[in-house]
DNA sequence: AATGAATGAGCGTTCATTCAT
DNA sequence: CATGAATGAACGCTCATTCAT
C-alpha cells in the first residue's frame, strides 16, 4: 500500500472516530472528509458505504473489547466473568456515539452493520453465558443474541447509572429460576 | 377558542396521529401539514416544537395507557398486575413508530417530550412497584423509573417475540433477590 | 394567486427563457434559479420535473408556432403553405438550444416533453399535409409524426444553410411520386 | 512501440469498444479503464481527448463501412446503390449508441470526431452522388457533405421503421427534379 | 388567525482530470 | 511509462422554518 494512500487512510480513520464521538456515526460525511484533509471522494473510495467507514473505525475496538472476555473468563468465575464483560461491552457502546441506533435503524446507509458486529459478539457472549449456565450460576435458556441486544438497547452514554442499574437488573434475571 | 381554531386542531391532531402511525413520529412536518389541509404556520402557531405536537397527540392514549394499571391492580395480584401492565406499556409503545427513539434522542425538535411521559407514567409504575415489592413478591430497590425506561429501550415494534423474552428477563430480575 | 407568487413564477419563466437560450435545456437548475433570485425550493414547487419547466417556458411559443399554420394556409396554396410552415418550425426548433436532443433524449427528466409537443403539433402537421396532398401537389403515405420528427432531427441552430438545403431535399421528396 | 505499450492500446480498445457498444460513446472514463486493467492516466496519455478514443475505436469499422461502398457500385446501377450505402451507412450509426449525438454535441470532449469522420465518409459519398447524378437518376446540386449528415441526422437506434421510411423519403427528395 | 410560497443551507454522490508515486 | 489514488467542483434534491400576504 503506497505511503500516501495509507496517510490519508489513517486520517480518514482518524479523522471519522473523532467525528463519530463528539457528533455520533450519521455525522454529515463532509464534516469528516473537512477533519481528514481529503477529498470526498478518497472517502467514498475507500468506504463506499457509511456503514463500512463505522466498521473500520470501530475494528480494533471491537476484536479488542471482544477479546477482553478470555481475560475475565480466566480471572474469574463464569457468571462474574459474564457479568464483567457485559459491563465492559456497555462502556463500548457507551462511546460510541449513535451506534446503538444505527445497529437497530434500518437505515440502508449502516447495512451490514449489525450482521459485523454480531459475527464479533454473539460467540463472545455465547460462550460466556455456557459457561455460566455449566456452572449452575445462570439459567440455560436465554438466547445471546437476546443478551448481546438487550445491553445495546440499555446502554445510555450520558447516564452510567441507570446502564450500570439496569445491566444488574438483567444479569439478575439471569440468575433468576422459576421459583 | 374559535370554532375555526378549534377545527384546524382536530384536523392537526388527527393527521398528525396517521402519519406518525405509517411514517413515525420524525415525518416531515409538510405531510402533515397537507393531510390536514392547513397551513405549515398554523401547525407552528398551535405547536412551535415538534416535541408539542406528539404530546398532544399522544396525550389521550397515554392516558388510557396509564389508566389501564387501574384494572390491572384490581383484578390480577400485584406481580401479575405489573407483569401485565409492563407489557400493556411495551405494546403501547410499539405502535408508535419512532416515539422510543425520539424520546432519548436528544435532538432539541423532541425538547420537553420525556419530561411529559414520565409526568403520566412515572407514578403508575410506582405505585404497581410498591403493591407488588408489599406483597413479597418483588424486590423494593427498584426505581420506577428505570423500570420504565428500560421497556422503553427495550421494546422492538417489529420483533415481538424478543420484547417478550426481554421483559421477561427484566420481570425475573425484579424478582431476584440475592440469595 | 398572490402578486408575489407570480411575480417569482415571471421571474423563473423569463430568466429559464434566457439560460435556455444560451445554455441549452439542460442547463444546471442552480443558474436558473441564481438568476431569478430565487430560492431552489421555489422552482421545485412550480415545476417539479424540469420538463415542466421547459414545457412551461416554450408553451406560449409553441402555441404560436402552431397558429402561425392557419396564416399560412389562408395565404398560399397547400404545398407552399406546408413549406413555409416546416420552416417556420425550423426556425423555432433552432431557437431552442438543446431541445431538439432533449425531446429524443429518454432522458426521464424529460419525460412528457416529447408527449406535449407532438399533441400540439402533430395535428397542424397533419391538417398541412392532408391539404397539400388534396391539391395533389405531394404524395399522401407519409405520416406526420415521421415528417414533424424527421424536421427536428434536421435542424442545426448554428448552420442554417444546411437546415434550409435538407428542408427542400424532405420537401422535394414529399412531392416525388415514383415515377 | 513497446511489446507493453501495444497491449495496453489493445486493451483500451477493446475495451472501449464493448462499452460503448453498451453504455454509449459517453460512457464514464473509468468504467473502461477499469475493464481495460489499465489506469486512467494511460488512457490520458494515448487518448488525450476523448473524440480520440472514439475515433481509433471505429476506425477500423468506418473504413470497413467506406469500402463496402465499392462492392455496391460494382454490382448495382448507381442509384440502387447510392441507396444501399445509404442504409448501410445508417445501420453502422445505428449500431453506435450515443455516437450521433456526439458528432453534433458541441462539447468540446468531442472536438475534432466530426472532421475525422467527414474525412472518411464525404469522399464516399461524393463518388456514389456522382455516379447517380451522372446516370440521370438523380439530382447533381446536392451537396455529399449534406447526405452525409442528413443520414446521421435522421438515424434512430430504437426505431428502425421511421429511420427506413425518412431514408426513402430523402432518396426520393434526391430523385426528385423540379418539375 | 391562517395561509402556503419562499427560503437556502445542507445533504449524498459522481466523475473528468491531475499528479505523486 | 504506467499507475490509480486523490481531488473537489458540481449536481439534483429535501425540508424545517419564516414571513409577506
Amino acid at each position: 500500500m503506497r505511503p500516501d494512500v495509507r496517510r490519508n487512510l489513517d486520517a480518514l480513520l482518524t479523522a471519522a472516530a473523532e467525528i463519530f464521538e463528539t457528533d455520533g456515526v450519521d455525522a454529515p460525511v463532509r464534516r469528516i472528509t473537512a477533519r481528514a484533509n481529503v477529498g470526498a471522494g478518497t472517502l467514498y473510495r475507500h468506504f463506499p458505504q457509511r456503514a463500512d467507514l463505522i466498521a473500520a473505525v470501530f475494528r480494533r475496538e471491537v476484536d479488542a473489547c471482544a477479546e477482553a472476555a478470555r481475560a475475565f473468563s480466566a480471572q474469574e468465575e463464569p457468571v462474574e466473568a459474564l457479568s464483567r464483560w457485559l459491563r465492559h461491552f456497555a462502556r463500548f457502546l457507551a462511546a460510541k456515539r449513535g451506534l446503538k441506533t444505527a445497529l437497530h435503524s434500518g437505515d440502508p446507509a449502516y447495512e451490514g452493520l449489525p450482521e459485523y458486529f454480531q459475527q464479533r459478539f454473539v460467540p463472545v457472549v455465547a460462550e460466556l453465558l455456557d459457561a455460566a449456565a455449566a456452572s449452575g450460576g445462570i439459567r440455560s435458556d436465554v438466547a445471546p443474541y437476546d443478551v448481546l441486544r438487550a445491553v445495546a438497547d440499555i446502554v445510555a452514554p450520558d447516564d452510567d447509572g441507570y446502564t450500570q442499574r439496569l445491566l444488574t437488573l438483567l444479569i439478575d434475571g439471569l440468575r433468576y429460576r422459576g421459583g
